[in-house]
RNA sequence: GUGAGCGUAGUGUAGUGGUUUAGCACAAGAAUUUGUGGAAUUCUUAGGGGGAGUUCGAAUCUCCUCGCUCACCCCA
């Protein structure tokens, strides 16, 4: 193949037209779901000021530290293009002083996002995202609210075995001495770790615990658990999620060996899995969690924020695993055909009479051959063709073939749209 | 950033140094038929990612480069 003179830069794909059933299902279940519970969409830009990730999901994160496209404006702005939502919600939660609105305020949005890695499978370097943020809500019920909104979404896009991973992973009252405690027992384990986790213990100890690695994992078989060492409120708020997941009836595991990559998370973590993928694969659906301390970190008031983000390519992915099927209700029922310039005259008109009666119509107005026409509403599976010729046209009246059992019928030209209607209509 | 695999028409593929004017299928367009589709026939469009080398000869072997894919890292 001559290699095109553009293409799309690597990790980032078009979404042809074939896909977009996939989005658009996912957007409008997202939409359709979320609404019920109170959210309300927001979008903010594509491009933040890039201190707002740094300071927002962690400096010595990967995302910030090696996976953010940034750039240097004229004018000497330092942005970047956002790597997640949350960041830039809750700036947006700030600067427009939405403490003020009644709380808990919720929040969705969906769109790209972008983190420049190298792209494999479930991974590209623009992918897209819906987001949910609830704000100013403390309580455990909010925690389990959103696993359940997730679950409710996944359960309408025909997923039937998905699998909820939990955790708590404390706060700044019990999380510095956890991490303490962990730090002390792998260093004295360290000879049996994997080159990969002794790099860890010094950087982000906590990432040792979900190392696939089977040496790594004995090692932590033994490690202590966080869940053992949470402060009381942590603890509290923890067992209060799981008890009101148990009432929602969510199936869920407790994984003590969650951590998320991204800095802000307090308390409760979550991913969500299809359960057959959760051996081989490691690739979460969505993933969210707590983050009490982001609005003030932010430079807001103290606000507790819980959310989620989904994965919409990986989520497609799973969909067309299982080949969901979507209705072909929204595709045009009616084909038109036109033989001569009469007709052709007439036949504009009548598309345009079918579009104000909402009938969705496909036209051929470049062909001339009434079998190339024929052909093209073949392929175009139509239930009906409308045939409209020379003599018909004198006439004023048009045939109507039903393209299944061939059988034809010449209708009033201005009878034509009523009848269809009706066709169409008794057909469903 | 590290490692591995792969790159032949729009798509999927055959060919593993000469019998290749690179074969096949599907797709797309046209004709047979200026008024009736799913079939058939014929025709058309279009190809070894790019570059260098080995060789009398390269899609085929070597190197470089680009791209894709997968894995690690990390994450949705």
């Amino acid at each position: 193949m001559k290699k095109p003179k553009f293409q799309a830069p690597t990790g980032m794909h078009d979404i042809l037209p074939e896909e977009q059933k996939y989005f658009q299902k996912i957007y409008e279940t997202v939409s359709d779901i979320v609404s019920f519970y109170g959210f309300k969409k927001i979008d903010t830009p594509i491009l933040e000021e890039a201190e707002l990730f740094s300071k927002g999901i962690g400096l010595s994160t990967d995302i910030v530290e090696k996976q953010m496209y940034t750039l240097k404006t004229k004018g000497g702005d330092f942005l970047a293009l956002r790597p997640e939502f949350t960041a830039g919600i809750v700036r947006a939660y700030i600067e427009h002083g939405m403490f003020t609105l009644p709380q808990p305020l919720k929040l969705y949005t969906f769109g790209p996002v972008f983190r420049a890695e190298r792209p494999q499978a479930g991974r590209y370097r623009q992918f897209h995202q819906f987001d949910l943020e609830v704000f100013g809500e403390g309580s455990a019920v909010i925690d389990a609210q959103i696993i359940q909104i997730c679950y409710n979404i996944l359960q309408d896009l025909k997923f039937k075995d998905v699998i909820v991973e939990v955790n708590s992973i404390g706060d700044s009252q019990c999380r510095p001495y956890y991490k303490k405690l962990l730090v002390n027992y792998l260093k004295s384990h360290q000879a049996a770790l994997c080159t990969n986790c002794r790099r860890r213990l010094r950087e982000s100890p906590l990432r040792v615990l979900d190392c696939k690695e089977e040496k790594c994992q004995r090692v932590v078989a033994r490690a202590p658990q966080i869940i053992d060492h949470l402060c009381q409120e942590c603890n509290n708020h923890f067992k209060e999620v799981l008890e009101f997941l148990d009432a929602l009836e969510l199936p869920y595991h407790l994984n003590p060996y969650l951590v998320r990559g991204l800095d802000y998370y307090t308390k409760t973590v979550f991913e969500i899995f299809e359960e057959d993928s959760l051996e081989e694969k490691h690739i979460a659906l969505l993933g969210g969690g707590r983050f009490d301390m982001l609005v003030k970190l932010l430079g807001g008031k103290d606000t507790p924020v819980c959310g989620v983000a989904g994965g919409v390519e990986r989520i497609i992915e799973g969909m067309r695993a299982r080949a969901v099927r979507f209705p072909r209700s929204s595709s045009p029922q009616v084909f038109l055909a036109q033989i001569g310039t009469l007709a052709k005259r007439r036949s504009l008109k009548l598309f345009e009479d079918f579009r104000k009666a909402k009938i969705g119509m496909i036209e051929s107005f470049g062909r001339d051959s009434l079998k190339a026409q024929l052909g093209r509403a073949q392929k175009s599976e139509v239930k009906y063709t409308l045939i409209l010729g020379q003599k018909e046209a004198l006439e004023e009246t048009v045939i109507i073939r039903d393209m299944d059992t061939g059988r034809q019928r010449t209708v009033k030209l201005d009878k034509i749209v009523g009848e269809m209607k009706r066709k169409l209509k008794i057909k469903k």
